[in-house]
DNA sequence: CGATGGATCGACTTTACTTCA
DNA sequence: AATGAAGTAAAGTCGATCCAT
């Protein structure tokens, strides 16, 4: 398209009604003949992708400790202060904190309760916050595939001592988030080509406006022949006439009056075909 | 072949918790 | 130190879709 890897910064974009690659393996896992249109979407839009990308997990706690260290029991919330908490992972943030680690209680865990999860709590929605293990390894496997098959999401949550609906979740929130940030990367893409051509469509305009004034102030202009004028090989610019303007921008207009200079029509691409350069 | 139910998804929302001024 | 607003992430809800029965 002209429009991939226009700012080298690992992007890739594509223009048009290609399939979005996002969810792709699980897109082709189905059979070969019912590809689910969720995951291959036909969007007449802009698409961008990271090449690698990748998500930073702001919090995680716990990088020493067990995946799973049960603690005082689910009636904790209420009972255990903010500033305990921060303090907890701070010092979990960093490499060699076990020793601090282990005198500080891990105040909210997942634990595996498949049986009897909700019996005790009741109505009390208890937040689950991840360890920087469990995070780090369901990241990992986010990077392996974005989905899971029942069987992989049986064994991840065996192995960080989750419930499956719980790695369920966490890879729908996950996917969620990647799709939002991709968004956000498309949108500053968007605007950047949007001020990008509002600059361009003003350059031209004041080009059309310099150059109409010429043709009014020098009517002689005429009657010369257009094999007389000397342009520029290149870019078709006038080479003698003062406004300089890109004849490429002549409307209609002009290009049927006063110089009968046969230009190329253009389509102008901000990122393949800086005009401005010339 | 159509109906049905379960599983899974994305989209949106709620809520528990954290951070920061 | 206390507090409230804002941000973040886990979890809930809902509708759509696929697939086996």
């Amino acid at each position: 398209m002209g429009l991939d890897d226009s700012c080298n910064t690992g992007l890739v974009l594509g223009l048009g009604l290609s399939p979005t690659p996002n969810n792709y393996n699980h897109a082709i896992k189905k059979s070969s003949s019912t590809v689910d249109h969720r995951f291959i979407r036909l969007d007449p839009s802009l698409t961008l992708s990271l090449s690698g990308e990748s998500y930073k997990i702001k919090t995680g706690a716990g990088a020493g400790d067990q995946i799973c260290r049960q603690t005082s029991s689910h009636s904790g919330i209420s009972s255990f202060s903010s500033g305990r908490v921060k303090r907890e992972r701070e010092i979990s943030g960093g490499d060699g904190e076990e020793e601090a680690e282990e005198t500080t209680e891990r105040v909210v865990c997942s634990r595996v309760s498949d049986d009897h999860d909700d019996e005790e709590g009741v109505s009390a929605r208890k937040k689950l916050r991840l360890t920087k293990q469990q995070s780090a390894l369901l990241e990992d496997n986010f990077k392996l595939h974005s989905t899971l098959n029942p069987k992989q999401k049986q064994a991840l949550a065996r192995q960080l001592n989750l419930r499956p609906r719980q790695v369920e979740v966490w890879f729908q929130n996950r996917r969620a988030r990647t799709k939002l940030k991709q968004t956000e990367v498309d949108c500053e893409f968007l605007k950047k080509c949007c001020e990008t051509l509002t600059d361009e469509n003003r350059r031209l305009q004041k080009e059309l406006q310099d150059l109409k004034a010429l043709k009014l102030s020098q009517p002689f202009y005429m009657h010369m022949p257009a094999a007389t004028l000397t342009m520029c090989p290149s870019c078709e610019r006038l080479g003698g006439g003062g406004a300089g303007g890109d004849t490429a921008a002549v409307d209609e207009e002009t290009a049927k009056g006063a110089f009968s200079i046969v230009t190329k029509p253009r389509f102008y691409n901000p990122f393949t075909n800086p005009s401005a350069a010339c």
